[in-house]
DNA sequence: AAAGAAATTGTAATAGTTACAAATTTAAAA
DNA sequence: TTTTAAATTTGTAACTATTACAATTTCTTT
């Protein structure tokens, strides 16, 4: 599906700017900063201010297009993948990883029961990475 | 036990800011952000600096006495219990509550054995809380 | 009591984010 | 079309959270 597309099917209208920020999400599944996008698509878009990538993705956010992580609490990471699945932050590279999701079926069901209306789930993981690790047994 | 002793017992130098800071956490169980912990030991030592309450917090991360929860983009929040638990923040308003955890037993053997050395498990759910979904009704 | 180490403090700097008004672009109406 | 209105984008300034760092104070050890 065109990126055109896929923003009026979560009911964002399009526009080039917006295009281009769930096209670099969609192809970069790096979680990317606000900043990392804004530096990616300052080439192709040099009048981009910073403040549309804000916007941008607040909208994006609002209408379930994206997702926000809080994982990293030096700044606010995105994610265009939508679907549930955990995340897991290197402790020292600092990149996110994507993990498969534990089932929360049920523990949405008990928690709805005593109340709590359950809108976002967030699984994260803090750590050292596979590549990390590694490089790490090299330098010993 | 003191907490002058209990400090100790996560190697961490007792002085009167750091037991008044752990004390709060203790007794607070409302996962305080730097500010709201300021504010409160303010009255009591007058000549508290914020940027003691942020060094402190950290120096007790370090040493597992405390918790760093990323659950809300705004700011950190500290925790004092350092057992696996899940938070849940209320959209509205903004009150971190805890809920049991999932077990991650299995998980945690998944992940490592793909090289993924998990030091840190973060449960977060965000939506609307008892008492907030209670006061929007009355309001319909 | 003096010297050295550790902890605390206050200020200034930095970084991430938001507010907002002006300028631009897009859509709708005449 | 032209005109008008609405929506979007932009740039600047303001704001908030956090960190850096040097000076001061407090605690330890001798």
């Amino acid at each position: 599906m065109k990126t055109y597309d896929y923003l009026l099917s979560y009911g964002v209208k399009p526009s080039v700017q917006r295009i281009a920020i769930m096209d670099y999400l969609l192809e970069h599944r790096t979680h990317p900063s606000i900043e990392e996008i804004y530096l990616a698509l300052c080439d192709d878009i040099p009048t981009l201010s910073k403040t549309t990538v804000y916007n941008t993705l607040k909208l994006f956010v609002e209408h379930g297009a994206a997702q926000m992580l809080t994982i990293d609490e030096r700044n606010v990471n995105y994610d265009g993948d939508v679907s549930l699945h955990a995340h897991f932050l290197c402790k020292k590279c600092n990149k996110i990883y994507d993990l498969p999701a534990a089932h929360e079926e049920d523990r949405m069901e008990q928690f709805n029961m005593n109340g709590f209306a359950v809108q976002e789930i967030h699984q994260y993981y803090k750590g050292i990475c596979p590549m990390c690790a590694a490089s790490k047994e090299e330098l010993s």
